[in-house]
DNA sequence: TAGATTGTTAATCGATTAACAATC
DNA sequence: TAGATTGTTAATCGATTAACAATC
C-alpha cells in the first residue's frame, strides 16, 4: 500500500535501491537481507528497513528480502512499469544527447518527438527522431500523449515555453534550464542544474584544498 | 572564515544564492535583506541567515547585504574565481554537449581536451577541443594542470578509468556514468545521475496520479 | 524448535525555524 | 536616537540510527 507523502529524502534513495537490485539480479542473487545490502551500498540496515517500510512489508523475518520482488516492487512505485511519453524541447547538444540515450528507452521513457526554433535543424532526425519547429508543439503533446517535457534550452526561453507546456497537457517538466520554474500546483518539475553541480564539485575541491 | 566540515544540505543551496545574487546584480540591486531575498528564492530568511553564518559575518545589522559583496564572496567559496581545468573523458554525445557548453567557461571551467576509445572520433574537433585516444589521457593531465574530469562514458569502463584518472593527479570528477565511484579519500566525486533523476520524476508523476 | 531477520518503536542526531539581543 | 536587520541562541521539527519484540 502506497502512503501518500514519502519524505523526499526517502524518494532520493529509491532509485538507488533499483540500481542495486538490477544488478543483483543479473547475478544471479535470489534473496539478500538488509545487513547484506547495506554493506554493499555503504548505507545503514536500518534506513534500508525504514525506507522500504515507507511502502509496505517487502521483506520476511528470518529470510530477508527476494531480490527479484522488490526489485520489480520498487520499479513499479518509480513507474518504470508504464510506458512514459516524452518530448525534447530544444535540440541543441543537450537535448540530442538525451534523445540518444537509449538506455532511457529501456526504462519505459520514450522520446517521441524533438522541437526547436532554429529553422537550420528543424527537419533533421536524431535516431529517428524528427525536429520540429516550435509551433508544432501543442497538437503533437495532444496527439502522441505527452506527459513529460525534457526542457534543454536557455534560461531565458524556459519559463514561457515551460507555461505553454503545461497549458498543452504536459504532466512532468525534466528541467536542464538554469532557472526555477514556476508552475501551477500538480505539475511536477525535476531540475538538473549541471552549473550548480559543477560549482559544489568545485566548492569541495576548493575547501579540500584549504584544510 | 571558512569552517571546514560544512553540512552538505548548505553546500547544495549555496549555488543557488550565488545565481540569485548575480540576477540582482544584473538588475541593478546594491542591496537586498535577508527578508526580501527569502521571498524571491522561497525560503526562509532566518535559513538564509544561518546558512550565510557559516562562512562568517556578510551582512550588516539595519543593513542587509550588499549584494555584490556577497555575490563575490560565494563566488569565492565556490571557486569560480580560479580556473579549473577540465577534461572529458567519453567524448559521446554527453560528452560533446558538455564541451560544447560555453556556460560553464564563464565560471572558470575550461575543457581543454576531450578523450575517447573509438578511432571513428579520435582526431575531430569540437569547438576547438581536439578529441584524443585514451592512451594520451596521462601525460595531457600532467602536461596541462588538470583538474577536474567529466566522466561521460558507459559504466561498465567508468570504475577502471576513474583509476586511472586519479592515478594521473586528477582530483575531482563530475561522474555521469550510473556507478558509484569507490576512490582514495581526498578525491571528489559529484554525481550526475540522470536516470535517477528521470524515475524521481517518474515517482512523483505515478504517486501524484493515485492521490 | 532455534536462528535469523524483519517491522516498528524509541533514542539520537542534525537541520530548520523562531526568537531576540546585539548593533549598524 | 529610532528603526531595521543581522548574528546567534534556543525551540522545533524531521530524518537517521539503535534496539528489540514479532515472526518466518
Amino acid at each position: 500500500m502506497i502512503k501518500n507523502g514519502i519524505s523526499t529524502a526517502v524518494v532520493k534513495r529509491l532509485p538507488r535501491y533499483y540500481r542495486y537490485l538490477g544488478e543483483l539480479m543479473e547475478a544471479g542473487t535470489e534473496r539478500i537481507s538488509s545487513g547484506e545490502l547495506s554493506k554493499l551500498m555503504n548505507v545503514t540496515a536500518s534506513q534500508i528497513r525504514q525506507d522500504l517500510n515507507n511502502f509496505g512489508g517487502f521483506g520476511q523475518q528470518g529470510y530477508g528480502y527476494n531480490v527479484e520482488y522488490l526489485y520489480n516492487e520498487i520499479g513499479r512505485l518509480l513507474g518504470v512499469d508504464r510506458r512514459h511519453n516524452i518530448i525534447v524541447v530544444g535540440s541543441g547538444h543537450l537535448g540530442q544527447a538525451i534523445a540518444n540515450y537509449t538506455n532511457f528507452e529501456r526504462r519505459g521513457f520514450i522520446v517521441k518527438g524533438m522541437f526547436d526554433k532554429n529553422p537550420d535543424i528543424i527537419g533533421r532526425n536524431v535516431r529517428g527522431i524528427k525536429i520540429m519547429g516550435m509551433e508544432e508543439i501543442g497538437e503533437f503533446i495532444k496527439k502522441n500523449k505527452i506527459e513529460i517535457a525534457a526542457l534543454t534550452l536557455p534560461k531565458q526561453q524556459a519559463p514561457e515555453i515551460a507555461e505553454n507546456l503545461v497549458a498543452y497537457g504536459i504532466k512532468g517538466i525534466w528541467n536542464f534550464a538554469h532557472v526555477d520554474l514556476k508552475l501551477p500546483k500538480g505539475i511536477v518539475v525535476e531540475n538538473v542544474h549541471l552549473s550548480e553541480s559543477l560549482m559544489r564539485l568545485s566548492y569541495n575541491l576548493t575547501t579540500r584544498d584549504e584544510k
